[in-house]
Order: C-alpha cells, then sequence, then structure tokens
DNA sequence: CGAGTCAAGTTCCTCATGGAACCATTGGTC
DNA sequence: GACCAATGGTTCCATGAGGAACTTGACTCG
C-alpha cells in the first residue's frame, strides 16, 4: 500500500572546476570544503558565508551588551554615517522591508537614541539625527565592527584587501542588471 | 520636567579612505553610496549587501514555486552535493542554528524529497539522502541559483571572477582566526 | 481645484526563527 | 562496567520579522 520512496544515487549537481589551494587548515569541515569547491554556486555561498559568521556574533554582542536588536543598529548606524537619514534611505541600502526598520526607528526614538523631525519641505519624510546618547553608543560600537572586520580580512594582504574592495563594489554596482525575473530562466 | 533631548551635529564615524571608481551608475541611491565609500567597514557592507538581494528574490521564489523555505532549500542542496550529509553537517557550512535545520529536515522528509537513515556506525547521526522527487526539484532549482549567481558575477571579467573566488576563500579559510571576543576589544 | 497616482511610514497579524533546555547515544576513564 | 562529558538531534516557547493592507501627504493633469 505504501507509495514506495526510491532513493536517488546520482551526483547531478554540476561540479565545479576550480583548484584547491595548497594551505588548507586540517581542521576544515568537509562540508565547508565540499561547499567551496564543490558547488556551482561559489559566489552566493561565500558571501553567504562571511556575512553570516560576521553579523551573528557581533549582533549577539551588540544585544547583550546595548539592547540593541539588529535592525536597530543598522538603523542608528545609517543615521551616524548621514544626518538626516530617513527610514527609507535604510531600506533601498539595506534590503530590510519598511516595517522592520519602521519598528526599529520607533524603539530607537523611544530609547533617546534617535532625533525624528518631520521634513518641512515634504511632510511625508521623517529625517533622523542622532543624539548626544546615540553617538555615544555608536561611539563604543563602530570599533567593534570596524575591529571584527579587520580580523575578517586579516587573512589578506593591504593590496588584496584593495583587490577584493573593488571587485565586490563592482558586483554592487552593477545590481541593477542582476536577474529579476526567474520565471524566464525556467522556461529555457 | 521632560529630559532634554540634544542633536550631535559631529560626524564622528571615521571615514574611509578609498578610491570612488569613474563608472558610477547615475541612479546610485545617496545612501548606497555612502555605505560604499563613507564607510569604515567596507567589507562587510558589501557581503551584506550581496548576500541579501541574492537570496531574497531567488528563495522568494523558491518559495513560489516549490513551497520551500530558505533552510528547507539549503539542506536540500548540502544533501543533493554530498549524500548522505548530516543535520549537523549543514549546520556547520550554512551557520543556521540545529533547531531550525531539523525543522527543516523533517518537512523534507515529510514532503518525501528526502530520507533519513540512521547511521548503524554511530545512532545519533541520520545521515540524509535525496529521493527522486528531491532530486527532480534539485534539477529544477539549481540552474536558478546558477543563473542568479553568473548574473551578478556577470559586471566581472573571466578573471576577475577567479580573483574574487580566490580572495574569498582566503578569507573564509582564515575564519578560525576570526574575533571571537568583543569584549576584549572593549576594554583595549 | 478635485480626482488619481505615487511615495513615506505605520499598523495588523501570522508564523517562522532561534535560544534554551532536553533526550539519546557514544566514548572515555577510573 | 558504572559514571561523566561530549555530540547529534528534537522540543518548547517567546518574540520579532516581514507580507499585506492602510494612512497621510505630494505631485500631476484636466
Amino acid at each position: 500500500m505504501g507509495a514506495e520512496i526510491k532513493r536517488d544515487r546520482r551526483q547531478s549537481i554540476p561540479r565545479r572546476r576550480g583548484s584547491v589551494p595548497v594551505e588548507v587548515p586540517q581542521d576544515l569541515h568537509p562540508m565547508v570544503a565540499a561547499k567551496l569547491w564543490v558547488n556551482p554556486c561559489w559566489l552566493s555561498f561565500r558571501v553567504n558565508f562571511i556575512a553570516h559568521h560576521f553579523n551573528q556574533p557581533i549582533y549577539e554582542h551588540i544585544w547583550r551588551r546595548y539592547r540593541l536588536s539588529m535592525p536597530e543598529h543598522v538603523v542608528l548606524y545609517a543615521v551616524a554615517l548621514k544626518q538626516g537619514t530617513t527610514a527609507d534611505d535604510v531600506a533601498a541600502s539595506s534590503a530590510r522591508p519598511k516595517n522592520t526598520l519602521s519598528r526599529a526607528v520607533n524603539g530607537l526614538v523611544a530609547k533617546k537614541l534617535l532625533l525624528r523631525r518631520v521634513d518641512p519641505a515634504d511632510g511625508r519624510r521623517r529625517p533622523l539625527y542622532l543624539t548626544r546618547a546615540g553617538r555615544a553608543v555608536m561611539d563604543r560600537t563602530v570599533p567593534l565592527l570596524v575591529a571584527h572586520e579587520r580580523s575578517m580580512a586579516a587573512a589578506l594582504t593591504e593590496t588584496e584587501q584593495s583587490q577584493l574592495d573593488h571587485l565586490l563594489t563592482k558586483v554592487i554596482l552593477g545590481h541593477s542588471g542582476w536577474l529579476k525575473d526567474f520565471n524566464e530562466v525556467e522556461n529555457s
């Protein structure tokens, strides 16, 4: 009666050509090795891996120490970078939905780390400004982020770092050309 | 009575030295530009931006079309890459908590896309295998991921792509050296 | 100067996420 | 061979994330 379920023994994910570097740490997890070198999605894996392993520990720390959620800190950071930033600007640059950011802004205003004005030229926009307290938080957290970054980039020489910077920038600037409609791909 | 909240006018986030490329798309959002070039966290921003803009649309599509959540697809992909993978292997290579993956595995087993055995050599491990149906899904979704990747990497020449590959690999292989304890940094 | 459209923010609501605690199996060690 | 730590996996639960729908304000065009 029970429909039989057959295991599939093929290895049909297209293998990736590409050389394995000489210096592979002996404690490297085999699955990570597979995702690095036997994986057609080389770029997205690398980028996701790095992003996730960057974010997770640092935002956990920031949460523990300053009671700021990740989106809250993202907003605060954006405003610190550019006073008068609006929630929408943050949305555009952080790829988080605007309701999440709206909540984050409210939280930060409640904690008196941000000041929310109304743009006199356009009543819909609410430009944001750091308060002294907000600045004080940033003065403590930004060095952490920077230190964490440095420790990641430390595997590279200065020259390699600016190469990496350059290449990633190029990828981002090409953003508008990225695939949008996957239905097309499926029908080809 | 109300405690006064002072706005802070300083721009104290350390600015970043680094050149702006000549070819900047005219439709580039100013906040994105700021995060690219006026931002001490050059690496984590880039990596997060790319990762998020890669994941969001493709997993939305996969959800719509195949009713697979992101962690489910991640598990399926990992098993497709290497039959007999366990939930723990996936956790190590995807940086997602194991309960999330446990749920994903259960979902996939329920949908008969995965087969879960028990390792005879170690009764705790549950190696996973694709079923025919699971393979069929991968045969359809992997090309989408690859196409999406290609479209991202298309901003780069072949040579630049392998440079980028090389550099990101180096960063990942240095993973064990990344900063772990942020308390230390704070006290220095 | 209304009507229609769009943009910025907010509110509502559901449900997946992920921390913590737990269970089961294994492998050491005395 | 019992105890203890470690490891793979699951369960419980609170909460925060994000889709969809809504509000308010601006711009446009007849």
